[in-house]
DNA sequence: TAAATATATGAATAATTGTTCATATGTTTG
DNA sequence: CAAACATATGAACAATTATTCATATATTTA
């Protein structure tokens, strides 16, 4: 339970949050962030998968990955996403049970 | 706890949540809809506060009631927001709590 | 009812951001 | 080592979005 206090803020933080949000507010990098949630997803597997090109799901990846919100692990010629902590599984489930919750 | 497989939401549903995401990742709105969540707070007193022209404040309140994250409420010659619902306070405050438990 | 106050709206512009395409880099395999 | 495969990158362009400014609407008060 969070008390109203908590609510406040800093500006630097407000920042950093909306930063975050932004970057999961765009459909095809939330379906990225969702697909390399639990395991490991190559670039390829990916675009393939949502149907964009390798190049914009790399561009996407950089993104991510420069926010921390993924991290990058090469084997061989493929090259691995990942949520980059718990933090953000976390965060992203917290997100997707409201969605799910929502039924209105 | 979520289960891995509630993490496949379907397309529309992570259009959705990224629309919800993309509104509340531009700073100025998400300071918004923080001043408006536990209590209804009125367009002009927000704008003084946040330091925006109420003309700006207004174009993202329309956003944020639109997509229905915020509800107007008009008592005299002033517009008081507040959050939509439960729903909504409750996820801006999961937000807000993994920003301020983040400690790295 | 006219003036004052508060908010909303539309059009125009500025700024940001998503996408594409060509090309480069890194890795494996013949 | 050359070819093939996977990913990354930069520049250019397209699309979206934030902001401003002028003006309109709604409500109260003199």
């Amino acid at each position: 339970m969070v008390d109203l206090q908590d609510l406040h803020i800093s500006d630097d933080q407000a920042e950093a949050l909306a930063e975050m949000l932004r970057l999961m507010g765009e459909t095809n990098r939330l379906k990225i962030i969702l697909e390399c949630l639990d395991e490991p997803r190559a670039v390829g597997d990916m675009a393939a998968k949502l149907g964009m090109t390798p190049s914009l799901t790399s561009h996407h990846l950089r993104l991510l990955r420069a926010a921390r919100l993924l991290r990058a692990d090469r084997r061989g010629k493929s090259v691995f996403y990942t949520a980059a902590d718990d933090h953000v599984r976390s965060v992203v489930r917290d997100l997707v049970e409201h969605i799910n919750e929502d039924a209105s």
